[in-house]
DNA sequence: AAACTGACTGACCCAACGGTCAGGAAATCT
DNA sequence: AGATTTCCTGACCGTTGGGTCAGTCAGTTT
């Protein structure tokens, strides 16, 4: 049959998933025109178009992709009641080894939350940040508790989504510190001194 | 002279800017259209077009009245040696009502501080992030001291640029809780329980 | 009243970009 | 060998959107 050929073609793909994704990632998916895909990729607006029909779709399955890693995580720490600090601190560890290991989707993913972009992308994101904060804060949260988690989130996503040049995250004790800090902000008791 | 017609002018000026701004930070630089502009002020293209040159004048406007309170507000807190702990959180609290005043801004900017978009925004954006560290941290800043600013002024500015029947923010208690977490994700002793 | 100015319109231009399509080369199947 | 499929090219098309420009018109100046 068609193995080896559709391997081939299975190449292809993933070669622009992965240009396309740093692309978007650093440009942003407006400012990136299929002809710079192509030119990435030595090959012409053609023959992008030919493995993906669109420009979105290419957008489109980086982003579920990536969807489906992160409600693997999602799904599995979703419980009825509200995470022991020890769980907690384990699902937030796998948070960020997952946004660090998909660093590029991630950034790509931070621009568009707030804006409603393409294909929906902001629906969808904002719908794992609602479980995000059933998780966190549980059912019941009090307004401080979703704030909290915003803040949180926030602590972990704009380092992830900084140039690597400037922030590194490669190492396992930067990453400690990220999940740190996650933590202190989600705790409620005010520990001023 | 013609002191009421420059007034007029100036009326229309500004009405563009305030019309501008949410635009761009509720979909983005891009995706906003001088149509839609227009659209929304009851004008034509052309009539956004004789206030303001460009498109990108607009939007360099908006955001260089945005950098001159900024800048106030940083130069007023950049001094030598690392600042106490009371004037940390006093510089904290003003850098949030700042935000907070200027939401759309804020929001706008948060989208391209990752990416070098229009008329370097980015790059202006970047002095400033690092000036931010060099108040928070000192000079002498280590890896982790840095990527502690950075955390702090993730779980500031993204709930910031959040919409506000999400967040909120409008209270100063609530301001208060985003002092706090970034006050607590600088310290570099860890309180763990 | 004539000249001027500031504010605006409508028509036009043009470059960029996403997408289509007919065709062609190379590999694979029969 | 011939047919078919895969992969790709180059040319073309349509739309969108920023920007220009000549002209209009109300109000002001002189």
């Amino acid at each position: 049959m068609t193995a080896a050929v559709s391997v081939k073609g299975q190449r292809a793909r993933e070669a622009i998933l992965s240009v396309a994704t740093t692309a978007f990632a650093e440009r942003g998916y407006g400012e990136v025109t299929l002809e710079d895909l192509a030119a990435g990729l030595g090959m012409t607006r053609s023959a992008v178009l030919y493995h993906f029909g669109s420009k979105e779709e290419i957008l489109s399955e980086i982003v579920a992709t990536f969807f489906a890693r992160l409600d693997l995580l999602l799904d599995g720490a979703r419980t009825g009641a509200p995470l022991s600090a020890a769980r907690r601190r384990q699902f937030l560890t796998a948070f960020v080894d997952l946004l660090c290991n998909e660093r590029a989707v991630s950034t790509l993913l931070a621009r568009d939350i707030t804006a409603p972009t393409h294909l929906g992308a902001g629906h969808q994101l904002r719908d794992r940040v609602e479980t995000f904060c059933r998780i966190l804060a549980g059912p019941d949260s009090s307004e401080e508790q979703r704030l909290r988690v915003m803040i949180a989130l926030g602590g972990i996503v704009r380092p992830v989504s900084t140039s690597p040049e400037v922030v590194g995250l490669s190492t396992a004790a930067e990453r400690r510190i990220l999940v740190d800090c996650a933590c202190a902000s989600l705790r409620t008791t005010r520990a001023r001194r």
